[in-house]
RNA sequence: CGGGGUAUAGCGCAGUCCGGUUAGCGUACCUGCUUUGGGAGCAGGGGGUCGUAGGUUCGAAUCCUACUACCCCGACCA
């Protein structure tokens, strides 16, 4: 069999962007940096949006939008958020072309430029505060919860496809709130959020925790995050909660009427997560014969393919099966009966196997002679037979078994690569292969230098993290908790 | 933006050092026959501004210059 995709083991970073062409998700665009995204890719995406936004809704948000393009002037207002953004953003400087005249095509029209350039949103928080000033005026008009599912910009040096794009799609929740404690809660509750989409969608075991002050969200007072281990023990920030405190309502003036009739400033939160999580998702699961989808997520969560001679083979099987089809359909699973005849079986099998489809079944004249049908699983790759009746509540239960499967083995991963270190030569040796918890000193300067010498930055304070009496691993001073280092996407 | 590499058919590559038939191979594609339980076989066929723009030369995929894009390593970042 012709190998589709060099092996992880060879070269992971070659087997990632094989893997995401090959499988049909997604190819470079020719502006550098973007990417398009193909059916296959899109599907997935629409999935994980459409669970996301039930999500979002069921926790009381709205969907609004806002527009692409932000007066330049917005992105100064608040001090740190334009020191983090402003290196990267697109700039609209004139709104016309014009012919050349030495006949080369179109050539801007320097008669065109305009009065303020525009940015092309690296996020939104400075239109959106824009509009919240004007929609705030009382404590009856708070909160506000709205999410908005658009695309941003951020002029990336080195780019991948999905894990780190010029452009890409996400959503942006914000919210306004009366109190800090609310907007707090706020930002937990989306955190949660996140991580069950992670951990029951996309079977992917997230750390939840929070940055420090040098990983933080330009503008923010505390960023959350979930973080995820790759299969090569790296770290892949899948989320980010942000509580904003009051400085984009400082920044853009927005206060309320207290109910005692005092003005006061509104307090904010954020929260996003991006195509980076189709990377995630490719990276934690898959494997050297292509994709391994949690059924959650697949586009196609069952494919049936016929294993015939002549036509009249073909008929039989599609009497046994076209019910199935329906039952299945019936059930609420997705299922494609791949009848083409321009491909065979064996070149079937190892495509759907390359696109990650949970579940296969194939079905031909000597099992219609006994009445069964050969089930395969992606995940571990087993084959058996089983009886055509009761086929259906035995797919039903194996999706339910493969999603949790592949939650289980990346979670055994994640905990077999998490180790301390206690001294700095320890945990050298050991950040090159996962995570590290280790003491740190809580300063900035500590954190600049471990990044330099290992590559290894702190992920997150876990949430979770254990009080205990320890020395920073770089300096010897005192910490009273272990932190999560690791080698980042 | 620095260092290194690459650019030849949809995809993967050879040819470039040492300029000289009609630019070649694998795969994919089209047609036909045989096939179909793990990427089928045979036969025939189509497809190329050799990344772009200049230059050297009787003659350039090949030599020279500039530019562009992509990949890897840094700096930056989700």
């Amino acid at each position: 069999m012709a190998k589709a995709i060099p092996s992880r083991s060879e070269d992971y970073s070659l087997w990632y962007n094989e893997l995401v062409k090959k499988a049909g998700l997604a190819e470079n665009s020719p502006v550098r940096g973007c990417m398009v995204i193909k059916p296959y890719g899109f599907a997935i995406w629409e999935k994980m949006q459409q669970t996301l936004d039930q999500m979002f809704k069921d926790t009381g948000h709205e969907n609004a939008y806002f527009p692409l393009l932000i007066p330049k002037s917005f992105l100064s207002k608040e001090a740190d958020h334009v020191e983090g953004f402003a290196k990267e953003c697109a700039v609209v400087t004139h709104y016309r072309l014009k012919n050349d005249e030495g006949g080369k095509g179109v050539v801007v029209d320097p008669e065109a430029r305009l009065e303020e350039e525009l940015i092309i949103r690296p996020t939104s928080e400075t239109v959106i505060w824009d509009s919240y000033k004007n929609w705030i005026q009382s404590y009856r008009d708070l909160p506000i919860l709205v999410n908005q599912w658009a695309n941003v910009m951020r002029w990336e040096m080195r780019t991948r496809l999905f894990l780190r794009t010029a452009e890409f799609l996400w959503q942006e929740g914000h919210t306004a709130h009366a109190t800090k404690q609310e907007a707090i809660d706020e930002t937990n509750q989306m955190l949660n959020v996140y991580a069950t989409f992670a951990e029951e969608f996309m079977a992917m075991p997230v750390i939840k925790g929070v940055k420090t002050e040098s990983e933080r969200f330009a503008g923010a007072v505390d960023t959350y995050c979930i973080e995820a281990m790759m299969q090569d023990g790296k770290a892949l920030q899948a989320g980010t909660s942000h509580f904003l405190g009051q400085n984009f309502a400082k920044a853009f003036d927005v206060k309320f009427a207290t109910k005692e009739g005092k003005e006061e400033l509104v307090w904010g939160t954020s929260w996003g997560v991006s195509t980076r999580l189709m990377g995630a998702l490719i990276m934690a699961h898959s494997d050297d014969d292509g994709l391994v989808l949690p059924p959650k997520l697949a586009p196609i969560q069952v494919v049936i393919v016929p294993i015939y001679f002549k036509d009249e083979q073909l008929a039989q099987i599609e009497e046994v099966v076209n019910p199935l089809v329906s039952e299945l359909k019936a059930k609420g699973i997705s299922v494609k009966f791949d009848t083409r005849d321009t491909h065979k079986p064996g070149w079937k099998f190892a495509e759907y196997e390359l696109k990650g489809v949970p579940v296969r079944l194939a079905i031909g004249p000597k099992d219609l002679e006994k009445g069964t049908v050969e089930v395969a699983r992606r995940d571990t790759k087993e084959k058996s037979f089983e009886k055509i009746d009761g086929i259906v509540d035995h797919v039903s239960g194996l999706l339910e078994e493969i999603q949790s499967n592949i939650y289980n083995k990346a979670k055994n991963f994640r905990e077999e690569n998490t180790k301390s270190a206690d001294t700095y030569d320890e945990f050298k040796e050991l950040v090159e292969h996962g995570f590290v918890l280790a003491h740190w000193d809580g300063t900035a300067e500590t954190e600049e230098k471990i990044k330099e010498e290992t590559k290894a930055t702190i992920r997150c304070i876990p949430l979770d993290q254990q009080k205990e009496e320890g020395k920073c691993i770089f300096t010897g001073k005192p910490s009273e908790g272990r932190v999560l280092f690791a080698k980042a996407y």
